[in-house]
DNA sequence: AATCCACAGGAAGTGCTGGGCG
DNA sequence: CGCCCAGCACTTCCTGTGGATT
């Protein structure tokens, strides 16, 4: 009992932290140093909505933690405040929502009715959507974020219609705000749904490592306790993040999770050393929660490279892949897929960065993909053994090919 | 210059799940 | 109830191809 209260005391009167979910990566601060311009260019974009017009379809880029998202709700918030009731706005994250159907569907959940989440075709729950946002006479503003997501998936479809929406309504008005991290995507787009999005485009730059520190600064004396941050701390979460892009979501997460790091060593301070080890875990959670919900033979590929690189050499094509996977699924008495998955799988695996794959060609010798790592073996390791089933014969089959 | 390997990767389809609708 | 619909993991069948070797 005294125990549990002595761990109950000290998460309330913490050493480390004052508010800790200023550090959560989706909180958005009243104030985003370094990114006026971009606030006051959306800003203009978006007035018109107050005078009752439709403002411009928006199109964002920047690379991932360089605030668009935070900017983009920033400025939204403050819009909806001053618009009282004119204007309304849904969010929507395409790659928890990355097919046709499911973004119809939570537009149709954000104007406060719901719809069944399959069943219906993607034309009657447009129709739907069409007909509940015109009764609302209303300006609405969509943002779609990592649009890039949707695109890949399930196409241009949605997109097209939601551009061309307005010419079908009566009373209500729509905009877009598309926001991605990868400009090249653009290419998959139908033209006119280029360039109708396209009508204004906002660029967000990275931060810089100076900027970075900046923003940590002002989160941290909020949400750290004054004496609680060795002096190289900030600069250090802050030249990792630049490295990354200048990723300021990362840092900010560096800066939590090396704060969580020193309070679990019941530590005074955070030190540059908690940094390091918050670096470490970070990756090594994301790569266990991309294996997770990977289905099982994406697994058993994942595993097969793991082997080959782990006892042959670490390079290998293809072909020599499948074959290891062939064995592993032999070895597990489940029945392989073909080739042709196999050689997906591998390009799947790469665009999670799990692995590098490259097509290549080596002349008379074929032409096929270097497959070799990208993250660190022992993530990989982990991540597949929190499948119960491989759990179980994971060892075992690491033994036998020795 | 022609050949030919070892695949890449597109197209279309299947079987299954999980849910409509009338 | 029967039928329809979307999504997913996967198959079948296929055409395409960079460049070392012949």
């Amino acid at each position: 009992m005294s125990i549990l209260n002595e761990i109950f005391e000290k998460a309330l009167h913490s050493r480390i932290f004052i508010n800790r979910e200023l550090l959560l990566p989706d909180y958005v601060p009243d104030e985003l140093p370094h990114r006026d311009k971009q606030i006051v260019q959306l800003g203009k974009i978006l007035a018109p909505s107050l005078a009752g017009y439709r403002p411009s379809n928006v199109f964002i880029y920047g690379l991932t933690g360089t605030g668009k998202t935070a900017v983009t709700k920033y400025v939204l918030r403050k819009l909806i405040e001053k618009a009282k009731g004119k204007v309304i706005s849904a969010y929507i994250n395409c790659r928890n929502s990355d097919t046709n159907y499911r973004v119809l569907a939570d537009l149709i959940f954000s104007l406060g009715k719901s719809v069944p989440f399959t069943g219906l075709s993607t034309a009657e729950v447009f129709s739907r959507f069409k007909n509940y946002l015109d009764s609302k006479r209303k300006i609405m503003i969509v943002v779609l974020d990592e649009i890039d997501y949707l695109v890949k998936k399930s196409g241009d479809g949605v997109l097209y219609h939601l551009t061309r929406i307005n010419s079908c309504l009566k009373h209500s008005k729509l905009s877009l705000i598309g926001i991605t991290n990868d400009l090249k995507f653009t290419e998959y787009l139908d033209p006119r749904v280029k360039s109708s999005l396209g009508e204004e485009e906002l660029v967000f730059p990275p931060y810089t490592g100076k900027e970075l520190e900046d923003i940590l600064r002002i989160r941290a004396e909020k949400a750290l306790r004054k004496d609680a941050l060795a002096p190289g701390v900030i600069p250090l979460c802050a030249a990792i993040a630049a490295k990354q892009n200048g990723d300021c979501r990362l840092a900010l997460d560096l800066l939590l999770k090396a704060a969580e790091m020193a309070e679990r060593e019941d530590a005074n301070i955070v030190t540059e050393r908690h940094v390091r080890l918050a670096q470490r875990e970070i990756e090594k959670n994301l790569v266990i929660d991309v294996i997770i919900s990977m289905p099982l033979h994406v697994k058993l590929v994942l595993l097969a490279i793991y082997l080959a690189e782990a006892f042959n050499t670490p390079e290998q094509t293809t072909g020599e892949i499948f074959n290891v996977y062939k064995d592993v699924c032999r070895k597990m008495g489940v029945d392989p897929v073909t080739q042709r998955r196999v050689s997906e799988i591998i390009s799947e695996l790469d665009m999670l960065g799990l692995i590098n794959a490259k097509v290549v060609s080596m002349g008379r010798y074929g032409r096929t993909k270097k497959i070799k790592l990208a993250a660190s073996k022992t993530s990989i390791l982990e991540g597949l053994k929190s499948d119960r089933e491989l759990y179980d014969i994971l060892e075992h089959i690491i033994e036998e090919f020795k």
